[in-house]
RNA sequence: GCAUCAGUAGCUCAGUGGAUAGAGCAAUGGCCUCCGGAGCCAUGUGCGGAGGUUCGAUUCCUCUCUGGUGCACCA
C-alpha cells in the first residue's frame, strides 16, 4: 500500500527520487490525521513556497484515486486516508503469507556470529546469558532474512588461565574432587591460585610457563587440559539443551593455536610487528589506541592472536560478508584493536564486516558479579526457578479455572525460559542490568509470558468458534473500529522491524513489537467478540486472530522462544 | 589522565530532525450473568546543564556535570 502512496508522490512531485519518498513517508502518530502522511517542509527550500501550500498544490494534482477515501492537508503535512475495505484486505492478505516478516535479501550470503564463548573451567552465570540469548536471536533474524548464519561458540579454552589451573589442581587438587563438583571444583582451584598468588607471586611465573608448555604440546599438560575442557562441555550442554538453543560450530581457541604462526609472520612480512619491554605488539598510537599485543614477552600467544587467526580462518572458510561478535562492551577497545590490525594488513573489508555487538554490564543488587565473593547466580539456577515458579503458577490456575493443560512441565519449560529470554531482549542490548529476582518472576505487563498468555488465548479463541469454515471468503468490509485496524496496522509493521532489528543488531525491537502486537490484539479482543452469530462478521475477525497468532509465534521465535497453545 | 558508553515519569525503560514525548512496574479506583482476569479501562506538572547548527533539536555538533567500563603480557 506504501508502495502505491509513493507512486502517488512520485508522479506529481518535482525533485525527489523514490527512495527519498519513502524516507519521507510516516505513519502519523494518531490514526485520525490519517494512514500515512507525507510531509513537505523538505520542498519548502527548493520550491521557494511555505509548505502548506505545497501540500494543497500536491492534493490538487493527485486528483481524485481510486483507493483513497481522502487526502487531507494538515499544517505541512498530507495525510492520506485510504479506503478502509481495501487497506484491510492488503493488511490481512500481507500478513497472512507464510514468509510474513522474512524476505531473501540475505541471498544466502554467509553471516558469521560468534557468541557465548564461556571460558571453560568456569561456570556458567548471568552475564553469559546475555551473549547466549542475544546471539541466538540475532541468528534467527539473520536467518529469516535469508542469510546463511554459521553459530560459532568461541570456547574460551585456551590461555594462561588453563596454566593456573593446572599449577592449582597439582599443587591442592584431587582427581575425586573434580570428578564429583565439575566445574565447581575447578572454581574452587581458581580461587584459592588467586588467592595464593597474593602472597606468592612467582605463581603466576610458573603459571604462564605451564601454558608455554600448552602451547610447545607438553603431553602432561594438554591431557589434564583436555580434561577440565570435557567436563566443563557437559555442564555448559545442559544448559543450552534448557534453552533449546545449538550451535554449528565449537571452535574454541584452542583450535586456532597452529595458525598463531601464520598471523605473526603477516605482521612480520607488513612490518607492522614492534617489540616493546620483551613483547611483540603492533602499535596503535596513530589511532588512539592502546597497542595490540600480539606475542608475550614468554612468546606464548594471548587472545588478540587468537582472534586474528579465527578472523582469518573464517574469512577463508566461510567467506563471510559479516563477522559478529556479541560480548561485553568491556571488550570494546579490544575488538577495535583486533579489527584495526586486520585492516592493516591490507584487509579493507575489515572496516564493513567485523563488528563488535557490545552489551551492558549484569550486576547483582548493584554490585559487580564476581566469583570470587561469591557474588554470582549461576544461568541454569535462574532458568529452572523460573520454570518452577510458572509451574505453580499454571497448578493453581488449573484449579482455579478448571483448565485442563496437557504437558505441564513442557509448558512451565516454554514459558519459564521464555521469561528470561524475553526479559534479557527487551532493553537495548548497552543497557546495564541490575540482576532482580523480583522483577524476572513478575510475569504481568510488558513480559515473555504476557506475549505467550495472548498467543495462547488466540488459540483457544479459534479453537472454540462454532460453524467455522476455514476457507470461507472474507468480507473485509466488515472490519472497520479503530481497535480492529489499530491491531491490523501494529502486525503489519513486522517486516520493517525485522530489517530494523537485523540492522542495528538489536532484538530488542523485535520484542517491542511482539508486545506491541499483543497490547493491540488485547484491546481489540475486549472490544470485539469473535465467536458470534453473524456469520460473516465471525469470520472477518476471526481472519485477525489468525494472522495475529502467527505474528506473534514468528516474531517469538526470532527471540528464540517458543509459545504454548495452552497456558 | 586518556578513551568509550550511558543520563527521558517515583522505579525499569521506549521513542523521533518535525504534528499534544510514550509503555510497563508500583499505587488508587473501575470492568459486561457471554470467546482465557498472566487480561482490559482510568489517574502521569519528565528529555542532567550551557551554548551552537536548523524554518524546527529530547534527537545532530561543542563544552560541561554525573555514573559505568576500558587502558599490554587475563579473556
Amino acid at each position: 500500500m506504501k508502495q502505491q502512496i509513493i507512486d502517488l508522490i512520485e508522479k506529481n512531485v518535482e525533485g525527489l527520487n523514490r527512495e527519498e519518498i519513502s524516507a519521507l513517508i510516516e505513519i502519523p502518530p494518531k490514526p485520525e490525521l490519517g494512514d500515512f502522511a507525507f510531509p513537505c517542509f523538505r520542498l519548502a527550500k527548493t520550491m521557494r513556497k511555505a509548505p502548506q501550500m505545497i501540500a494543497a498544490d500536491i492534493k490538487d494534482a493527485i486528483g481524485e484515486v481510486d483507493f483513497i477515501e481522502e487526502i487531507a492537508v494538515q499544517g505541512a503535512y498530507l495525510n492520506f486516508f485510504i479506503k478502509k475495505n481495501i487497506f484491510v484486505k492488503s493488511m490481512v492478505e500481507a500478513a497472512s503469507a507464510d514468509n510474513f516478516g522474512g524476505s531473501n535479501v540475505g541471498d544466502g550470503k554467509c553471516i558469521c556470529i560468534d557468541y557465548s564463548s564461556p571460558n571453560v573451567a568456569k561456570n556458567f552465570h548471568v552475564g553469559h546469558l546475555r551473549t547466549t540469548i542475544i546471539g541466538n536471536s540475532l541468528y534467527k533474524i539473520y536467518s529469516k532474512l535469508g542469510y546463511d548464519v554459521k553459530r560459532i561458540n568461541h570456547l574460551g579454552d585456551w590461555g594462561t588461565q588453563f596454566g593456573k589451573l593446572i599449577v592449582a589442581y597439582k599443587a591442592w587438587g584431587n582427581e575425586e574432587a573434580v570428578k564429583k563438583d565439575g566445574v565447581g571444583e575447578l572454581m574452587k582451584l581458581y580461587v584459592k591460585f588467586h588467592d595464593e598468588a597474593k602472597e606468592n607471586p612467582t605463581l603466576n611465573d610458573e603459571a604462564r610457563a605451564w601454558f608455554v608448555k600448552m602451547e610447545q604440546g607438553d603431553e602432561e599438560a594438554l591431557k589434564i587440559w583436555q580434561w577440565f575442557k570435557d567436563i566443563s562441555l557437559i555442564e555448559y550442554k545442559r544448559t543450552y539443551d534448557l534453552l533449546g538453543m545449538d550451535f554449528d560450530y565449537y571452535l574454541g581457541e584452542s583450535f586456532y593455536r597452529d595458525k598463531t604462526d601464520d598471523v605473526v609472520n603477516k605482521l612480520t612480512s607488513a612490518n607492522l610487528l614492534t617489540e616493546s619491554e620483551g613483547a611483540k605488539i603492533v602499535d596503535l598510537e596513530a589511532y588512539d589506541m592502546a597497542p595490540c599485543l600480539i606475542l608475550k614477552n614468554d612468546g606464548s600467544s594471548i587472545y588478540a592472536t587468537r582472534d586474528l587467526a579465527a578472523i582469518f580462518y573464517r574469512k577463508d572458510t566461510y567467506n563471510f560478508v559479516k563477522c559478529l561478535y556479541v560480548t561485553g562492551q568491556e571488550q570494546k577497545l579490544h575488538f577495535s584493536q583486533v579489527f584495526k590490525v586486520v585492516e592493516l594488513l591490507g584487509n579493507e573489508w575489515a572496516k564493513d564486516q567485523l563488528v563488535h555487538i557490545p552489551y551492558g554490564l549484569v550486576s547483582l543488587e548493584g554490585a559487580k558479579l564476581s566469583t570470587r565473593s561469591g557474588n554470582i547466580i549461576y544461568a541454569e539456577d535462574i532458568l529452572l526457578e523460573a520454570v518452577s515458579k510458572v509451574k505453580d503458577i499454571i497448578i493453581e490456575n488449573m484449579e482455579k479455572k478448571g483448565q485442563d493443560i496437557q504437558d505441564v512441565d513442557g509448558t512451565a519449560k516454554m514459558v519459564g525460559v521464555g521469561a528470561v529470554l524475553f526479559n534479557d531482549l527487551y532493553n537495548q542490548r548497552i543497557k546495564d542490568v541490575s540482576f532482580s529476582w523480583d522483577k524476572l518472576l513478575n510475569f504481568n505487563g510488558e513480559t515473555g509470558p504476557y506475549v505467550q498468555y495472548t498467543y495462547a488465548r488466540c488459540s483457544s479463541i479459534l479453537r472454540g468458534l462454532d460453524n467455522y469454515d476455514e476457507n470461507a471468503d472474507i468480507d473485509y468490509s466488515l472490519i472497520t473500529d479503530a481497535a480492529s485496524i489499530d491491531l491490523l496496522k501494529e502486525i503489519n509493521r513486522f517486516p520493517q522491524v525485522v530489517v530494523d532489528a537485523a540492522d542495528k543488531y538489536e532484538p530488542s525491537q523485535i520484542a517491542r513489537f511482539a508486545v506491541a502486537v499483543a497490547q493491540s490484539f488485547n484491546k481489540f479482543y475486549n472490544e470485539n467478540r469473535i465467536n458470534i452469530d453473524d456469520s460473516a462478521l465471525k469470520h472477518a475477525r476471526a481472519a485477525l486472530v489468525k494472522i495475529t497468532r502467527k505474528t506473534i509465534k514468528d516474531a517469538m521465535l526470532l527471540l528464540g522462544i517458543d509459545c504454548p497453545e495452552q497456558m
